[in-house]
DNA sequence: AATCCATGTGAAAACGTTTCCATATTGTGC
DNA sequence: GCACAATATGGAAACGTTTTCACATGGATT
């Protein structure tokens, strides 16, 4: 029933071995001719070819990262990829990763540190060559000493530790964001918050605070705390909305929360833009399908994700941390969730 | 400068036979005691795993991986996730992968034929223990060969291969949802298509068609290309509008297409769903924040992922391919999209 | 007292590659 | 004709595990 060596029809694949026996030559020899390395002699390549092709020979890379020690795949280490901006991340981060020949392993923390500690943990042990880490709200040492010594890109993510960071400057697109409720002609400017512990977050709410301190008229300002989800957008515009100093100008700190906000006002008989100008952040796909379509920041996660894994590859080449950061800029998108205020139509 | 054997400050990682030098016993017991296979003394042990502890061991999967043929890791083949719809797939999928201490790597396929190729031959070079597969729209025999021997699950997609499959009915969801229309009082009835080779697409356009024809009354139908996409919608919702056939209900083959036709109404000044009902297809998140809310037939991407894990998951556990299929159930979910006919507010 | 089984341990072979080293076989310049 | 490089090939060690086998030791069963 079975043959000696392994033929078409044998179910187990072939190996390197296999294909060396068939050409009548060492293994080296094959090995050489698929790495094109070292001397060949030309019959001899042929010949090893033909057999590698009628085996339908592909070498096991398990077999091979054991020895390089060299692996192919980085990990990716994100909250949650159902997360829009995430999910572009990926998208980048992957685009990016296979065009240099590279896997990526997808991890969703859910912004649980000990989940985080779980896929690096395992992540290690499969000997991935790096990790791009996303959206992550640990503490900044308990993250580096879980990553320890894998090579790692941060994506949105940057205060202390200068370096191997994809970023933009949340504080000056927040600022961006409340100049313009600003020079629309808002006096009662209101922020609603990302989650406590979100860097992101915090720099935006610290955007906010400095574009308003440094306004020359005195602004009536209020701030909610949010959690970057539409309900608790809707949550916060319904109570910013309903107390006795309505503000004319809301920025939410991201965009999901910017669609509750527009619900809210909208449940409450309020007009947007008319009655309140309302601004979000990051620009997902849906800003620009909602009623009345969002102004909001930009924020390219595809960019972002293909910048990381670029980073994480030339550090891996030059087997050195780099101390180099990519910043990418705010740039605001005028929609129709803002308007002068003077203006009624 | 150097000691040694590694120590605290070495640099290099500690391997099995360091803890061995280390306990002052074999690799052999090192192992037994980690895999807690074999007879091991319990002092042998205790030194073990004291010695384990102070070098930081943690074992290369890759050299197990050789050694054993598992890698705890499949593939996740699907075209995009920067689609919310495979996003959610890969969420369940990854989910309850790392449940069973599976990783995932992902891969976008764009659907190209030969991206899809191209990923799996890298997947069985990395030796992942199967593949599920979502979204393909390459002929099934094509797809079929270029998975080869992995043991795989598809996701929504099945047709002529029994086994093996997640999907939902989409040729029932269709029906659903144009029986939908039909009871509010639409008597002319358009379905704007997917893409063309879509599987999901085709199912769904053959639902519309057999809805149509087992309706009692004359009803009057058209159908337009699409492409899944909103631009799609819009185009074909413009057409479909201005015709001198105006519809008044369309069945539109996706969600974001959906939302397309809905702003095709609106630039022609027409009102959802006073003058048009829409309805769409796989409920994904932005269909409820969108003004109208979308009516839509649910498609649980998560579930769906989850479920497919699991069944490749006992596929591999039973050593054989289980002709097993799971199947969703399409439910109608009414939003504010359709509105019964005679009803004007 | 001899046998057997349960327990504990180590040596060594595998797994499929890459890579270093050794050995041929050429050709080239003197 | 000889030294020496360039070319071509094979043997074997290494990578870090698991696993099989062999060998002890000790107590329990005959």
């Amino acid at each position: 029933m079975h043959h000696d060596g392994p033929n078409e029809c044998d179910p187990t694949v072939a190996t390197i071995k296999d294909v060396a026996r068939l050409a009548g030559v060492s293994v080296s020899t094959v090995s050489r001719v698929m790495n094109e390395s070292g001397y060949v002699g030309t019959d001899t390549r042929v010949k090893v070819q033909q057999a590698m092709v009628q085996l339908n020979f592909s070498p096991n890379d398990i077999a091979r990262g054991l020895v390089s020690k060299k692996t192919a795949s980085i990990g990716l280490l994100i909250p949650d990829v159902s997360n829009p901006f995430f999910a572009d991340i990926a998208r980048g981060t992957e685009d990016a990763a296979i065009a240099q020949g590279f896997s990526v392993i997808l991890c969703n923390s859910d912004w649980q540190m000990d989940r985080e500690r779980m896929y690096l943990d395992i992540l290690r042990g499969k000997w991935v060559e790096g990790v791009v880490v996303a959206g992550s709200r640990s503490p900044e040492q308990v993250l580096l000493k879980a990553i320890g010594d894998l090579p790692f890109v941060m994506v949105d993510r940057r205060a202390v530790h200068q370096g191997n960071s994809v970023w933009m400057d949340n504080q000056r697109g927040a600022m961006v964001a409340t100049e313009h409720l600003f020079n629309l002609g808002c006096r009662h400017l209101a922020h609603i918050t990302g989650p406590e512990h979100s860097p992101s977050g915090q720099a935006r709410h610290a955007g906010f605070i400095q574009a308003v301190e440094a306004s020359a008229s005195v602004l009536q300002t209020q701030v909610m705390q949010g959690d970057f989800r539409v309900d608790g957008g809707y949550r916060a515009g319904l109570q910013l909305l309903q107390g006795q100093q309505r503000p004319d100008g809301i920025f939410a700190g991201n965009d999901l929360m910017a669609i509750g906000v527009i619900h809210a006002a909208q449940f409450l008989g309020l007009r947007v833009p008319q009655d309140v100008s309302v601004i979000g952040y990051d620009n997902i796909a849906m800003a620009q399908y909602v009623a009345p379509k969002l102004t909001t920041i930009d924020q390219p996660g595809y960019e972002m994700g293909k910048a990381a894994f670029e980073m994480l590859y030339r550090q891996l080449q030059s087997e050195q941390e780099l101390s180099e950061d990519v910043e990418f800029e705010p740039t605001l998108v005028l929609r129709e969730s803002t308007q002068n205020r003077g203006q009624k139509r």
